[in-house]
DNA sequence: AGTTGAGTGAACAGGTACGTTCATCGAATC
DNA sequence: GATTCGATGAACGTACCTGTTCACTCAACT
């Protein structure tokens, strides 16, 4: 009963491979049941055996999609204490990972609507955590933190990489500059100091 | 013959009213001719008739819509000469109008794909205008300014503001001055110059 | 050789949307 | 009072998608 059960792995992963490069090309939001058992050479109904609810579906997808990804390691950072070079390194590494993974995660995000909560809520943990790691070697306390939280939470965004990256031409090295650049400011200037204004 | 011109016109305008408040809320990709119909208290048929194309229909909608904003005005901006003021005048303007706009432009650029390519571009032409009219006073050449002009073009994004002051709780004036150090430090910087690293 | 069960094919009933056609109503206009 | 014309209501045919049921095939397993 091996080949049985071989057989069925190999359907199954059929139908997540075909729901990898659907969401990946036009989006979870347009991404149909139909379309998806035409992709995989399957029929409707053996979709809806392997995955009853959807939500089956974007875990399976999801999971395997990230197994093919070089992600970004925040465990690597830690490594580094300097808060500057641990934030240089981060940056770098993120904004490497959404280079690569551009395509899903620009559906994946703004499809945000048709994604299942738990994946959605996964995914902004995973984002704080991404920002606390960062945030964590500064040595700043009260609102000083938390406006270096925020713009840390910016700088880690995907939207922000895209924006500067892919909308507005950067470099990968540039991007991370810039925004190296702007959280270092942030941390050194007083909060209620303003440049030179009228 | 007025009073039946006048009854065409109030229909016409009901419907636009219709399209404004469900390009708002549900946003133009999920807005259908039916449920637009519908909350425009008149038929598909009507519909049709004031609106053959789609395309006429969001520019009507668009119309009508900017005449309830205040604009960003760059007009303004530009009496303005020193660089470092006039960003943060205009960033201030911006994000007071990015902050009233909110749900309509957050639906309206998420659901880019749904919108007629005329009004993208306008949209996308008008963004580049306003990043201009920031560049412009900065004295700089070559690759320092294509460098200033895409931290700009971060800068004068809606996605931008949001992130910064939606999604991680800035307020305004803190978003202003966040991307007012960004652009600034990008500025000042040289090219090759990077910040302290291993 | 018989049993099991994953996958098939076809059909069901239901829903939503699309764009178009036609006859009709009703009020403003002449 | 007759006419014009915007809006109506109903129906058309088409095209999707949804979830479910049933009889069936065929290869793998015992």
């Amino acid at each position: 009963m091996q080949k049985r059960i071989e057989d069925v792995a190999q359907t199954h992963q059929r139908i997540v491979d075909a729901a990898v490069q659907l969401h990946g090309t036009v989006g979870p939001a347009a991404t149909t049941i139909s379309a998806l058992a035409e992709a995989a050479g399957v029929t409707r109904l053996t979709v809806y055996r392997h995955f009853p609810d959807d939500s089956a579906l974007f875990a399976a997808c999801s999971q395997h999609w990230a197994s093919g990804q070089v992600l970004p390691n925040p465990r690597a950072w830690r490594q580094v204490s300097d808060p500057a070079q641990r934030l240089h390194a981060g940056l770098s590494d993120l904004y490497r990972f959404y280079q690569d993974a551009e395509p899903m995660l620009t559906n994946v995000r703004r499809d945000r609507a048709s994604v299942p909560a738990e994946l959605k809520t996964r995914n902004d943990a995973t984002d704080a955590g991404y920002r606390d790691t960062l945030l964590r070697p500064f040595a700043l306390r009260g609102r000083r933190r938390n406006n270096l939280r925020a713009v840390l939470g910016h700088a880690v965004s995907f939207w922000t990489w895209r924006s500067l990256c892919l909308d507005n031409g950067l470099t990968n090295r540039q991007g991370v500059e810039a925004m190296t650049a702007l959280v270092l400011a942030t941390a050194e200037k007083r909060p209620g100091a303003e440049p030179d204004l009228p």
